[in-house]
DNA sequence: GAGATCCATTAGGAAAGGCTAACTTTTTAA
DNA sequence: TTAAAAAGTTAGCCTTTCCTAATGGATCTC
């Protein structure tokens, strides 16, 4: 049922992806998400490669049918290329997932393993780690993760927390970092995903936050990578929303 | 304590190893266990390459440090040569070990699996790995596993079932083979390691075996590689050993 | 609406790792 | 002991993926 992306031979007849097509692809599906999409800059940063090299693949992978793409446009996938994508997607998160749950991984560290994991693990690793851990619906930091049949469900109701008026109440259920210094932030505070919080404030620099009877302030760097299922606030007058400092921005997997 | 095989920096300056470089140092390491050695012929056909490409990355290899060559001769490892490719097998066991316990995978298939992985895993997957299996020192097919130290236990008593006398007891302990037709073979036939097995009498193809009550011939090519811990014939006046047709080949990883 | 400033593309080239074909050395065996 | 066979090497080439430097578009700002 799922995209072969490995070794065999794929849908049509031609030969497998190379571990970088994979990786472009996984970024222009995760960019295409963003208000930006993906485009020749944001992939060069995000796959560490200068543009110049980026142009080069692009055009590669649109011969291939996996991209569609016009010059000085963002790209496209097509449904062929997207498939690949999610299913990059799905061994990333339950890579994660079983790094931290089975092999006791702290979380800051499952990103980089599963990172060079993902494009060499079979579809059999794929599904005997899936069974092993129950088929689990997210990763550890809160992403979800695709099913076999690579249904991808999109949270619609989650909020940044940048984005959240003063007195919102919520929980956090996703963490869109991955540098690890971040991460151990987010920990240090007790922003894990589960954590419940309400806004105390907004601030220019970020959003004061009530979290377990402390208040402190959380810095818009990290309030645009929070995700949180709120509830408006409880009887006040705020608008919904407010235009923040910070958009979320998709993390790197 | 470990050396490093992957991404990091090695031991002197220069940069990480390609799973190209490291499979050629693996299977140097495996072939120099044998009467061969490791010859071009032998490590292109282990490698999946022609001959050219070996010279070709040997004499690199060479300059790196990692073996010694004379040209027309087969090559050998340096120590340090020797280090990165008894990590390798390490991980490569360790591997197989976690896929057939943890996952639940058959013994015929793990080998391609940890072929793959072996390359990319971090010393931290290897670590905890060991912890959760608690420090295996054999892998599915009886392989001895490296420590973390890389000592690598040497079974000296283990011989050839193709070289055993008529009368010979004895138990199944390593099956070199990685071919998963001639693994599916072997489980058929109840020839896993562990089993207890008489030889009942030589045959020119092959060897007459008793297990659990059963008689039948093992064909010469798998007697070559079911390597056998066992006590002398009985009380009869055979020879100790003798020449067999095909002598143990040690089997890719 | 015209620069200035990014952003993207092109051209040319390097390194890695494979290949074929031709040639040399070693080994085998008549 | 010598000729044939097998094994190993060399030379030249190809593909993949990256790079730098130069060029060509798009976009923002005043
Ligand atoms: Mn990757
Ligand atoms: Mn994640
Ligand atoms: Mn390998
Ligand atoms: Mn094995």
């Amino acid at each position: 049922m799922n995209a072969a992306i490995g070794k065999q031979r794929g849908r049509n007849g031609s030969a497998s992806l190379s571990h970088s097509q994979q990786d472009y692809l996984k970024q222009i599906f995760l960019l295409s998400a963003t208000s930006r999409g993906a485009t020749t800059q944001l992939l060069a940063d995000r796959i560490g490669v200068r543009p110049a090299s980026v142009t080069g693949m692009l055009k590669k992978l649109a011969e291939e049918g996996l991209v569609e793409r016009a010059p000085y446009r963002a790209v496209h996938l097509t449904e062929t290329g997207r498939r690949i994508a999610v299913e990059l997607v799905r061994h990333h998160r339950l890579l994660e997932a079983f790094l931290s749950r089975t092999l006791g991984y702290r979380w800051d560290e499952v990103h980089e393993e599963a990172e060079a994991l993902e494009h060499v693990i079979s579809e059999r690793f794929e599904q005997k780690v899936a069974e092993l851990l129950a088929h689990p619906d997210r990763d550890p930091h809160g992403d979800p993760i695709p099913t076999r049949e690579l249904a991808l469900e999109e949270d619609q109701h989650l909020t940044a927390l940048a984005l959240l008026p003063k007195g919102s109440q919520g929980t956090i259920r996703r963490v869109t970092l991955q540098d690890q210094d971040a991460l151990n932030l987010v920990e240090k505070l007790d922003l894990l995903p589960g954590t419940a919080i309400e806004v105390a404030g907004t601030h220019p620099d970020g959003i004061s936050l009530l979290v377990a009877g402390s208040r402190f302030l959380v810095p818009s760097l990290l309030a645009a990578h929070l995700l949180v299922d709120h509830a408006p606030p409880p009887s006040s007058a705020q608008p919904e929303t407010r235009e923040g400092t910070g958009r979320p921005v998709a993390h790197e997997q």
